[in-house]
DNA sequence: TTCGAATATGCCTTGACGAGAATATTCGAT
DNA sequence: ATCGAATATTCTCGTCAAGGCATATTCGAA
């Protein structure tokens, strides 16, 4: 989880990601598309590939990068179990106080 | 966006953030938790503010950080746009080659 | 107002990582 | 077998961020 967050994290990588979105691209296509050198979209790509993010297809002497939705499934999973967070909000009040008195408690 | 990855990108953080679920802490009780000097916790919780994904409520000399529900929100959003990725699963195969054709198109 | 607990900040060192440029590799076509 | 297009890898350099440590700050209590 924490290695799929810091892969994202680098702006370009995340760009690609975005860029894939709408389908497998070479890396040549890639590269033009987002304005980056060729050898930096082959190393994005090659740690996008280590967290899952990406898979790779052959295709004569191009290979074609696709998302792999298998890291963004997790993702949301983990995201689930904050959800509660943001919905029903209307307690807020409630919460911060009953926590302030719950936190007294399990104090260390 | 890349910002609230890039804050759970460290490891340390993202064991706050998940320990916070539970409920708002002072920077002490988080310190001894995770087994994080002090500084540390102090740092990690700057970074967690900037991006939003964490407030402060001065409690006496104390200050409780809590889970801020907003960038989990908008990072759900986000997912969103990828969700059809893992739904419907069953037709891998038609849009990789769906995919491909469409790509030869629009390429460059 | 002084002391001490809780927290924040500054400095330093070290390791990780991204960009650039050059080079290596792969593989189809001729 | 050779050439060239597409992609991967290597090396170097500069930057940035995390941890450790010392110190500053805040604020309630006595």
């Amino acid at each position: 989880m924490v290695e799929t967050f810091a892969a994202l994290a680098e702006p370009n990588r995340f760009r690609i990601v975005e860029l894939l979105r709408s389908g497998p691209r070479p890396v040549n296509a890639i590269g033009e598309r987002l304005e980056l050198r060729q050898p930096q979209v082959s190393k994005h790509l090659k740690v996008l590939k280590e967290v899952g993010l990406v898979e790779v297809e052959p295709r004569a002497q191009q290979r074609f990068y696709a998302l792999r939705p298998e890291p963004l499934r997790q993702m949301n999973e983990w995201l689930e179990r904050y959800r509660q967070l943001w919905e029903s909000r209307f307690e807020a009040m409630d919460e911060v106080l009953e926590e302030l008195a719950r936190q007294e408690e399990e104090e260390k």
